[in-house]
DNA sequence: GCAAAAGTGTTGTGTCTACACCCATGT
DNA sequence: ACATGGGTGTAGACACAACACTTTTGC
């Protein structure tokens, strides 16, 4: 059987088709993922990640997009990338669903208003989640944390413009260790992702020196640090 | 709308489904494509990744394996991982299909047998390929290089034992630069992913120093260079 | 002046590349 | 002996973490 026949045969599979999102965003000084709760059977009142049914004709990122749009602004949403897609027969016991998993990023600065059965939730330690759904949210926390080391994906976690104790914290939050400040800077800026502006933003009221205000110089996903090891000969070490 | 609503509503989306595959190995010194011609319209005679319809009721990964075992034996891929999964509307001229696109693996000492319509075409030339296929076989070289940076996936394009100048070839071919031998071996030791044994392989007919066998110690992916920066504090420098 | 916070200087370490050199075999 | 290919030793370039120290503010 070829994925291109003209004829569709008759025992063909028809599961039906959703997109799902893992959307997270420091907030309180925590990676938290938005979550919207069951109201009915099956697994009632337990949380499982917003999305839906994919409608005619749409692609699997268009769908997801309009399904956030009920629970956040889609512009708020600086990033959006296709995670994986699961498709075991039995992961819903009601149905066969194939669901697209996507990992959606908002920037800390904003607070989307949400809908009364949606909130946010702290991804190091999850209420009681539906079906697959928790794992699914762990492989978007790794997906990021993963991304921050090797590329700009900072840009989507933090405001446009920030100090680099603001921009610690954000990254402290989602890789969920200590990090500084000191070096933080000197590899964002060695790499050429962050840009110093001439800004500065005033002491707080205990006092200290003013921060100077950063920016991402790009707010598009860029890997900064393509080959860890074996690069081309005569590239240069790193 | 949510994705387990009880009630399927009627105007659902149900394009078919498919799982495709780049299976990718080292063949005469090039990192080559499985690839099928096509028989008929549309796009007759372009080349297109094997796999097919989804079938009830199976997973996407079990059916990708179902629709390659007849083009190589199952037990000769010794990877395989989703790629993405293609939803565009328009992708095929004929009818809406979902993609599901997974990488495989077959290593370097494997020769499967073929179908007619079926050959390996080297990734850097391909022939004139049907629909969006072309990009699907550059997003799996581009997957197999990123992880022969930071994992240990080189086990899957090595036979099970090997003398560093065949390994430094097959990395050559998959990564399209020349590589060391001498550094080769010391990343990959120093990381406990290549283990030395005590054979050697006898010299060829121009004579030289017999060559140490080695092995790669786990045949199942492990990433060996986690963090490439913002390790966490006091974890040692790399 | 003193506390607080930001920012710079500097040192040490581990990883990787490049290249010189040595080793073991066939002819 | 010498050509051929395998393997080791070593030096240099970087990137990074850690931490001491300086700068700039509020009180």
């Amino acid at each position: 059987m070829n994925s291109t026949a003209t004829t569709t045969p008759e025992e063909l599979a028809r599961p039906t088709i959703v997109s799902l999102a893992v959307v997270l965003q420091v907030r309180n000084g925590a990676l938290q993922a938005l979550l919207w709760e069951r109201a009915r059977e099956p697994d009632v009142h337990r949380w499982s990640l917003p999305g839906g049914y994919l409608l005619e004709p749409e692609s699997l990122e268009q769908s997801i997009r309009r399904h956030l749009a009920s629970k956040v602004d889609v512009r708020e949403l600086a990033h959006l990338e296709q995670l994986e897609t699961l498709s075991e027969p039995d992961r819903q016991p009601e149905e066969w669903q194939i669901a697209a998993a996507y990992l959606g990023l908002v920037p800390a600065d904003q607070d989307p208003v949400l809908p009364p059965d949606t909130s946010w939730h702290p991804v190091g330690g999850l209420p009681p989640m539906a079906f697959d759904h928790a794992a699914v949210v762990r492989a978007g926390r790794d997906r990021l944390r993963a991304k921050l080391s090797y590329t700009n994906i900072g840009f989507a976690i933090a405001p446009p413009e920030f100090t680099l104790s603001e921009l610690r914290d954000l990254y402290a939050a989602a890789l969920g260790h200590r990090v500084s400040a000191t070096n933080l800077q000197r590899v964002l800026v060695r790499r050429g992702v962050l840009e110093p502006l001439e800004r500065h933003r005033t002491s707080a009221a205990s006092g200290g020196r003013p921060a100077r205000v950063y920016r991402f110089r790009t707010r598009r996903l860029a890997v900064t640090d393509p080959f860890a090891v074996l690069r081309p000969q005569g590239s240069g070490s790193r």
